[in-house]
DNA sequence: CGGCAGATGCTAGTTTTTCAGCAGTGCTAT
DNA sequence: ATAGCACTGCTGAAAAACTAGCATCTGCCG
């Protein structure tokens, strides 16, 4: 058995976002939520085989299975984010952060909070 | 709104990723950037694939060709970034800019001109 | 000019991905 | 308990992705 680790086909991303998206889900739920969407059987099939691959795990619930990601959320976004940064903004955490102000538009209790998480990251820093 | 959502293999991706990277490249730069590398024909290959796919052109530059992307980086940029939000925050740019700013360690220099952007930000929006 | 080095265009073949259909199994309401 | 329904397991095969190799072309240098 290999572990073919990062190898994600094109299908096989957009199921792992769709699960990423809602933090479980079932192969129903993977459908409706798939663009382009193949048949039910298909949806069965990838999510077998993320499940081969050590990408997902199942719990049974009732008849059916929930999917989960055997990655924590918490570390996928840390390496979604990673790459993002590398790839589009040379590395630079405060250029990624100036484009995510700038086109979404953010309230003033956004801006409170933005604010209180650099202080806090002074404090951290001293 | 999300027109230009064409399957991208994982390849092409991976091929895709490197040229935003660099903002252009040679068929060689690609070949050198990319993790488990193919052939040189291969790679070729691929390019001239994404190019008919209409995600890359290219320019003559003396015996080889130079390839570009079509879609400019800012607008790649912002759709890499929406994505990420959107499937791994919640749509939240706040927890974004948390996760960004907790996972990467920056200066006090860095820190201050976060407080510019979010100074402007509140300016711009009254 | 003639040849070498480096690129590209193309084709054909292999491997991986994607898919649908059918059979079997577990719930649930009669 | 049993019929109906919602799911899963599995298989075979089409489609897409991937790859190597060869033929051709271009630029450069002796």
């Amino acid at each position: 058995m290999q572990k073919s680790d990062r190898h994600l086909s094109r299908r096989e991303r957009q199921i792992m976002d769709v699960v990423y998206q809602r933090g479980r889900a079932t192969a129903a739920e993977v459908l409706d939520a798939l663009p382009d969407p193949p048949s039910y059987s298909a949806v069965r099939a990838l999510l077998r085989v993320l499940e081969e691959k050590g990408h997902l795990r199942h719990r049974r619930d009732g008849a059916r299975y929930v999917f989960l990601p055997t990655v924590p959320r918490e570390t996928a976004r840390r390496s979604a984010l990673a790459r993002v940064v590398r790839t589009f903004f040379g590395g630079s955490t405060e250029e990624t952060v100036a484009a995510l102000i700038d086109q979404s538009s953010l309230s003033d209790a956004d801006l409170d909070r933005l604010q209180d998480l650099i202080d806090r990251a002074r404090q951290e820093g001293r």
